[in-house]
DNA sequence: GTCGCGATTTGCT
DNA sequence: GCAAATCGCGACA
């Protein structure tokens, strides 16, 4: 796996609404072995992931939270594509989407887990790390977002496809074959469990659930 | 106003 | 393997 030239990355532009406009799925899939990268703070390095594990979630979909139309919780999955989607579970975590429907559909990718990549406290890097010694704790859709400063206040509804946007997805270049992904069902919820619509990246350690 | 529960994680048995 | 932690949201009164 290549590493990617940081100075470079910063001036990369990122995915564009077009991209996130896409079919849900295709977006789900689309986006394993690409650059997740978040900056707090545009004078600081930032820290870059390759994103190793999503799910897609549509509106007429029963485990999605836009299946009852847009209330509270759920507004800003009817907003525009590449929108960011930030809400609490479980009283305690946070969990990131991107918002992947035209505005006024619902829809989103949620992100279940990430390869760190690079870290500014952390130059020399994660190559030979496990996840369990980790200092950045990336594998699991709560332990992300804790990881990488992710709350609901600071970050839902932040536009991902603006080039400043502290949050930003960045195109990495590679296109992984089909042979690289595996597709499962969705970890974690009570309703439409038989649906085929996690993807992760074959053999890689930082994958949630192998 | 009250109540049940969740796209999770951690610690203990 | 199982239960606790912890709180906003959504359903219903």
């Amino acid at each position: 796996m290549h590493l990617p030239d940081i100075p470079r990355l910063l001036d990369t532009p990122p995915f564009d609404r077009a991209f996130f406009a896409q079919p849900t799925l295709q977006v789900a899939r689309a986006l394993l072995g690409q650059w997740l990268m978040i900056q707090h703070d545009s004078d600081h390095p930032p820290i870059v992931t390759r994103i190793v594990e999503t799910e897609a979630y549509t509106q007429d979909d029963p485990a999605c939270h836009a299946f009852k139309g847009p209330t509270p919780r759920a507004k800003s999955l009817f907003g525009p594509p590449g929108l960011a989607y930030v809400y609490l579970i479980y009283g305690m975590y946070h969990c990131l989407n991107v918002v992947t429907a035209p505005t006024g559909e619902g829809g989103a990718v949620l992100f279940r887990a990430l390869e760190p990549v690079f870290h500014p406290q952390h130059p020399t890097g994660f190559e030979t790390l496990k996840p369990a010694q980790s200092p950045l704790q990336t594998h699991g859709p709560g332990r992300l977002c804790k990881a990488l400063g992710i709350t609901k206040a600071l970050h839902n509804e932040l536009d991902m496809t603006h080039p400043q946007s502290p949050l930003r997805l960045l195109p990495s270049g590679n296109h992984l074959p089909d042979k690289a992904v595996m597709i499962t069902t969705r970890i974690g919820i009570s309703k439409a469990t038989d649906y085929p619509w996690r993807f992760y990246v074959k053999d890689n350690r930082w994958v949630s659930v192998p």
